[in-house]
RNA sequence: GUGGCCGUAGCUCAGUUGGUCAGAGCGCCGCGUUGUGGUCGCGGAUGUCGGGGGUUCGAAUCCCCUCGGUCACCCCA
């Protein structure tokens, strides 16, 4: 007898079992809810892409650039599964050129190769929007809205909404150059790991937690000093947007967020409470460039990210969102040959009644304890007796109550419709 | 990709300087109540002590390798 180790889930992922995958259905329907009433609709698109469509959102990334699932398929296609959620929805655009602004949301596994950690999975989940067609500065407004309620939604009171603009693609441009030079004078005092970035990403070096780099640009200069007219109005309408609708928040130059795609407007959702490294709940911005650069016409957008995982973790550090009680309604205790249980179980669920029986043929204390622990309100008692009567005993499972009424056969259904309502 | 810590039943863990060390609680199953749950009592099943190699008379306990988990860097949701 030979065994080989059993089977695990793959490093960086993992099983979602109830009850708290309920906790994953209940967020899913807080954000589908919240969304939907905002006119966002759902897209479903594939879980892999050819691989180009993930290259245009920045290879200098490392999301793209070194963290990507990527293969060669039977057909000589090079592929990737999605690291992300924006490009996928940008790509369909494209395709299928539909009235603008389109205004779509999704909920998907993302899939990035990198170690594992609090807060971080090779499969990740994300939901979230994507706003397409419109540099209205108001719908920056009503996309940040939306990630902030959905999160209060969920019972979320320690978030904090971090704002900040990458301006036009020659804002960026312009400032990019000018934080070049700016960085290269200080080259000796930044931490020797981020010194390789002043020519690759400056602005991610602002971006930098280590302690050398953080002292040594404390002072340098910010690209919300350096936003064109343009870049300046836009920015300034959507802080006052916000300001209008009550939500507070904290203007951060520093935040340069990964993805290359952003221009205007750039915000994350971060939670105070968690302890992680990887506290940020929702993140997004505009992209006045994607669209384009996916062979579609000149086209702005803006959406946002949140991962699911995250926000769970959240949650939890603020003992919120707990998992929602089961669908069972009615547990079936049989023990004078099952047929009751097997017919009246179905019986039941076809009235709309939450019910569930135990197999088996196992005995009455047994069938009742697991009726106890399926959360029903109510057990159905077939015995000798009751099929010797054509009835039904049942009996609250609700506490102490222990009141138990015979009830004809033919109309337990009809009873337990009023019980329940 | 780099580094720290950890790896004993389904879960949470105890196992003193290597010598009945394979255990506890919870959970699960059964019985007390041959027709009735949640409390209580009694009993029971489940472990290649992550895997491989080494040291030793003897290793869960020491060494090496490896895999996995976890946290941090990095990056990001």
């Amino acid at each position: 007898m030979s065994s080989s180790p059993p089977f695990k889930a793959p490093v960086g992922t993992r099983d979602v079992l109830p009850p708290e995958s309920r906790r994953w259905e209940a967020m899913l329907t807080t954000f589908a809810t919240i969304v939907e009433a905002a006119g966002y609709g759902l897209v479903q698109s594939p879980l892999f892409e050819d691989i180009e469509v993930f290259r245009r959102i920045g290879e200098g990334t490392d999301v793209v650039g070194k963290e990507m699932y990527d293969f060669v398929d039977r057909g000589q296609r090079h592929v990737a599964l999605r690291p992300e959620g924006t490009a996928p929805v940008a790509r369909a655009f494209v395709q299928h050129r539909p009235a603008t602004p389109w205004k779509a949301w999704y909920a998907t596994p993302c899939f990035r190769y990198e170690r594992p950690q609090a807060g971080r999975y090779r499969q990740h989940h994300q939901v979230g929007v994507e706003a397409i067609g419109s540099p209205d500065p108001d719908l920056d407004v009503e996309v940040i809205t939306v990630g902030r309620d959905h999160l209060a939604a969920l019972g979320l009171r320690r978030v904090t909404l971090l704002l900040n603009s990458m301006g036009t693609r020659a804002d960026r441009t312009r400032y990019t150059e000018a934080l070049r030079g700016w960085l290269e004078d200080r080259r000796g005092h930044l931490a020797e790991e981020d010194r390789d970035k002043i020519a690759t990403h400056p602005m991610r070096v602002l971006d930098s937690k280590r302690p050398a780099t953080r002292a040594a640009t404390g002072d340098a200069p910010r690209i919300t000093d350096h936003l064109s007219d343009e870049a300046g109005a836009h920015f300034e309408r959507v802080q006052a947007g916000l300001a209008s609708t009550g939500t507070d928040v904290v203007l951060e130059p520093r935040l340069v967020r990964g993805l290359d795609y952003y221009t205007h407007t750039t915000f994350e959702l971060v939670s105070s409470a968690l302890e992680t490294a990887q506290s940020t709940l929702v993140g997004g911005g505009r992209y006045d460039g994607l669209i384009e650069s996916l062979g579609g016409p000149p086209t702005p957008g803006i959406g946002f990210g949140s991962g699911i995982e995250r926000v769970l973790l959240a949650c939890d550090a603020e003992e919120a969102l707990p998992a929602p009680e089961g669908a069972v309604q009615v547990f079936v205790v049989d023990v004078a040959g099952g047929e009751a249980a097997r017919d009246l179980s179905i019986e039941l669920r076809r009235a709309g009644i939450g019910a569930e029986r135990a197999f088996d043929a196992r005995s009455m204390r047994a069938q009742m304890k697991a009726a106890d622990r399926s959360g029903a309100r109510v057990a159905l008692i077939i015995g000798e007796q009751e099929e010797v009567d054509g009835t039904v005993a049942v009996r609250s499972l609700l506490g102490d109550e222990r009141s138990q009424v015979a009830v004809p056969r033919q109309k337990v259904v009809a009873h337990l419709g009023e019980l329940l309502a």
